[in-house]
DNA sequence: TTGAAAGCGCTACCAA
DNA sequence: TTGGTAGCGCTTTCAA
């Protein structure tokens, strides 16, 4: 079978020529530039699509100097709550012609050479959900005039930020359990590596205290299902079991509850379990977690929202937007006695 | 704090001008042209780092014809298998520099506009691991000269293609499931959306029936865990309960299999479940399903291979390239007796 | 071994 | 309302 005879791709310059006028006037009529009258515009629209006319979106680069190109830095697969954010942000971007390059999937740092990619294809900004960026990396976007915001992550010098408010979601959990009658809790947190889950035991232990409770125990949950399931697993075998486990991650709290149940605790019977992020896993009548929901539509709305007012005007300031979330009680959780 | 000096970006012309040499010598010099003499090279290396000189991508492609840009199209999140593969594309393209600009990500069908995209952006090419492309985007990256490879999908006109036998693994859990004692099975599958759901289920029919089995029921899981979950309810309240579930993915499995313990069955004592895929979750000790593992890394492997050989001849011929994948035992079902 | 110049497709400035 | 021209940064003949 012939393959279709590959006719060159039509240019301004092709089209102008067709049109019998020249590329200057082309360019502006495509781009509904009021100047150029009314039937040259159409005539010169009717030809582009009969000539199946597509942009060059790389040369307009070179002259016009914005790419419409922006980098994605991505979380690892292991916490599915990043997959979500990603078919958020595709989905948004659709609607406002952004692309996205991938700069970063998965566990581990950006590489120097992802950075450099950003400035070689010359992209107008960056968007970051995850792993934070070396100072150098953060150094190279700024000295570059490179706008970065970060999504789910607090700001960073030279970048602007979307977050829910952690440490009040960790609160709000802390009063959820406390007026459910628990008193005893485990933590799972994250070990440090990220801001989020600081904030979000931060907010908790002090809530919690404050309620008259007692932190019984700490776990690093290690942002993943295992380190979840090995926390469950110890906190099943301490001698005065906690009567509840705050994760600062739903992730996590599936893991521990996992783990909970093969020692064969009933929850929240026998202990209560709670997470953060409130990603639609955790929903799951086999899981059934309560969970802390982070605005994800809104936070990317904002996101881009910054990226695309912070490339438009370089000169407008860093922000740092916080949304607040909600609590979703479900079935995990010890409620208190309506009696 | 003052914000760095924002320096103009060097480039090649900048750099000729201070080490006094011509622009083409300094192009020569950077990608190591022999023709350029050993001095030379290495004195522009050298300004061209304390520069912090990074080429134009873009601009190079102007002029090149090849942007090193590819495009991706990516499942849905519900299905935990398109997270697995992203992150092995982009562990395996860092190596290969090739960058990939997200066309799609999520359910639904690639539009118009995304295709678009492939060709104002001069992608080289066009990774599909999901949704079937509409036969006029084939049509356009067809005539255009972007090659096209499906991984995880059969091929289609104008398409290369990388997938695992997928008929060969339905038989082969047929098998295990014959072997283990089974003659009743329910089968899950995908209500003909994909190709790999077809062929997996043929393939388990065929040897099951072969094999002195019986399909006792048909169920469409709609590649979610909640079709999974409906239908293992309907499984849970057969009369004639089967002793089997075949899955032709592990997400439906996982949805089959904790419906079927909501309704008080113990798996695999009272029924066996099955999945395909192989995804991380499946292994959970909490699910610990038998599945048919594609070798994943391989295929992408090869994927890309396909790719970048096609856009570097584009008289190549198509390709379909079929991996065998591995039968995983685990502990969701019944074993033959070792007696 | 190096340089000059043209050109990739588009935009924008200056004229007319 | 339209055209001419220069230039974005790089590659690539063709000359020297």
């Amino acid at each position: 079978m012939e393959l279709p005879p590959r006719r060159p791709r039509a240019t301004i310059l092709t089209l102008s020529r067709s049109a019998g006028v020249s590329a200057s006037t082309v360019s502006r009529a495509l781009k509904g530039d009021p100047r150029i009258s009314k039937s040259m515009r159409s005539r010169i629209a009717e030809l582009a699509r009969d000539a199946g006319y597509l942009p060059n979106a790389l040369a307009r680069t070179l002259s016009s100097g914005r790419s419409g190109l922006l980098g994605l830095v991505l979380g690892p697969r292991s916490n599915p709550f990043y997959a979500t954010l990603l078919e958020e942000v595709v989905a948004q971007s659709a609607d406002r012609s952004l692309r996205f390059l991938i700069l970063h999937a998965g566990p581990g740092p950006i590489e120097d050479r992802t950075t450099e990619a950003l400035l070689q294809y010359q992209m107008d900004g960056c968007l970051i959900t995850s792993a934070d960026m070396s100072s150098r990396a953060a150094e190279i976007c700024a000295s570059n005039g490179v706008p970065v915001v970060m999504i789910n992550r607090v700001p960073r010098l030279h970048a602007s930020a979307v977050s829910c408010d952690n440490a009040e979601g960790g609160a709000r959990m802390a009063e959820h359990l406390l007026a459910g009658g628990h008193r005893r809790a485990a933590v799972i947190h994250t070990g440090g590596a990220s801001s989020n889950g600081i904030d979000r035991e931060r907010g908790f232990t002090e809530a919690f205290l404050a309620g008259g409770g007692h932190i019984a125990a700490r776990f690093d949950g290690r942002s993943i299902y295992e380190g979840g399931h090995d926390a469950g697993r110890q906190i099943a075998a301490m001698d005065a079991r906690p009567d509840c486990v705050f994760a600062v991650s739903d992730i996590i709290a599936m893991g521990a509850m996992d783990a909970l149940r093969e020692a064969g605790l009933a929850i929240p019977r026998d202990i209560s379990v709670s997470g953060f992020d409130s990603i639609p896993e955790a929903a799951r009548a086999a899981y059934d977690i309560t969970s802390f929901e982070q605005p994800l539509t809104t936070m990317v709305r904002r996101g881009l929202d910054l990226l695309t007012d912070r490339i438009a005007d370089p000169s407008l300031p860093e922000e740092a937007i916080t949304l607040r979330g909600t609590l979703i009680a479900r079935g995990s959780t010890r409620r208190p006695a309506t009696s």
